[in-house]
DNA sequence: AACTATTTATAAGA
DNA sequence: TTCTTATAAATAGTT
């Protein structure tokens, strides 16, 4: 082969690579500039070279320009996130934490915990509200009685009125039959959903897992990966 | 100027600009792609043009190009951030407006709001629940009044202690001097913060529709303290 | 897109 | 790395 001219194939001689790497890259940084001026495009050329050095050539900045690509990409295809978003994501997650304790903190005072620091206005106002929710809570309760008081009623006749009836067919004289009144003690029509709702309306007051909250801070990359590991396993 | 030399500034004509802009895209891409092959490096180009059109290089892959680029920078510089991060973000903020929604309803019905759902049992629990509360309440109330009652008494006694030395130095003999223990009616210790301190810690029954009001409720508790320190020296 | 006169890039050697 | 030089490659202007 004559001089001047190479097959495009990795150089096997370390000195001459190098050496050709130096004077490519140059060139390729070089005509890079020179498109992004002449044709006003905005341009960014990453090079890793074999022993992993990092060279770069952007004609904007390149977190520019990989922002760009990126936002480009995701027009197309659902994928990767801008900074922004990231800022925003942080910010929502502090917001929403500061939210937290904050309802937690009234959850306490609503419970009578943690009142040292309110002053006597502050208890008569919580005084007050406690004894509105205690009202509403009685009175819901007294009507929640006597509904299931009703439907018991209802179904006692029911099955009274049924005895009736089997008595009648069958001919049989029976004096003891009223004790089923009493007996009676079956499925109450609420008795199925206050396993399943009882453990929200129930006040986690020891349940609120501070160290999930704090996690938040995500700093150790590792961290991140073994808890999202351990939250989707 | 002669046939064949430009200068490196933008192009003016808008066809030329662009005939120019593929010849040395191509070229460009040309000269990448030999350089990463005879010298083993890891290049990624990305060009966008005047008009917003993406056009890419890259030996391996964009996003492994990036990838690379993103973590060397972030070694060299606290920077950027993973996919990874990102999703565990999103899950964390989802989780947190989970108990948020959860610890809400609770602050709900202790207020005694969105009682239908409960069962019997839940509501004789809640019942209980705000009776306790309550109970701490009235307590701390009375033992925050009891303190208020006893800085007042010592204020009035001091206050006499006051008067008796003033009559003493003066040495006049008056006999309506008893007069001043009704009369005292000055500033109390609580009259001033009391009205500063209510507005925050009073728990926005109405005001709690959603989480952004929540903040209002609790951060002063510097101004807090600093009232009770002001109002009791 | 194809051609061509020139400039530019670069391989090899120092 | 940097310079030199011979040669290959790129490309501006034209067809």
């Amino acid at each position: 082969m004559v001089k001047g001219k190479i097959a495009i194939r990795k150089i096997n001689c370390s000195k001459s690579r190098q050496v050709t790497f130096f004077k490519r890259r140059t060139g390729l940084m070089k005509k890079a500039r020179e498109l992004s001026i002449l044709c006003d495009a905005e341009i960014g050329v990453i090079i890793f070279s074999c022993t992993g050095k990092l060279y770069e050539y952007a004609s904007t900045s390149m977190s520019s320009v990989i922002e760009r690509y990126n936002k480009m990409k995701r027009d197309n295809q659902q994928q990767s996130i801008t900074t922004e978003e990231i800022q925003f994501l942080k910010k929502e997650a502090e917001s929403l934490m500061q939210q937290l304790r904050c309802v937690q903190e009234c959850n306490r005072r609503l419970m009578g915990e943690e009142l040292s620091k309110l002053s006597l206005e502050d208890l008569k106002n919580l005084e007050n509200v406690l004894e509105m929710g205690l009202k509403n809570v009685r009175s819901r309760k007294d009507q929640s009685f006597m509904e299931e008081m009703r439907e018991l009623k209802r179904k006692v006749e029911e099955v009274e009125q049924e005895n009736v009836e089997l008595r009648k067919k069958s001919r049989v004289g029976s004096r003891d039959h009223r004790e089923s009144k009493g007996e009676f003690s079956g499925e109450s029509s609420s008795s199925k959903d206050t396993s399943k709702i009882g453990a929200h309306a129930i006040l986690f007051k020891d349940e609120m897992p501070e160290r999930i909250l704090l996690q938040l801070s995500l700093q150790p990359k590792s961290h991140l990966l073994d808890a999202q590991k351990t939250a989707s396993g």
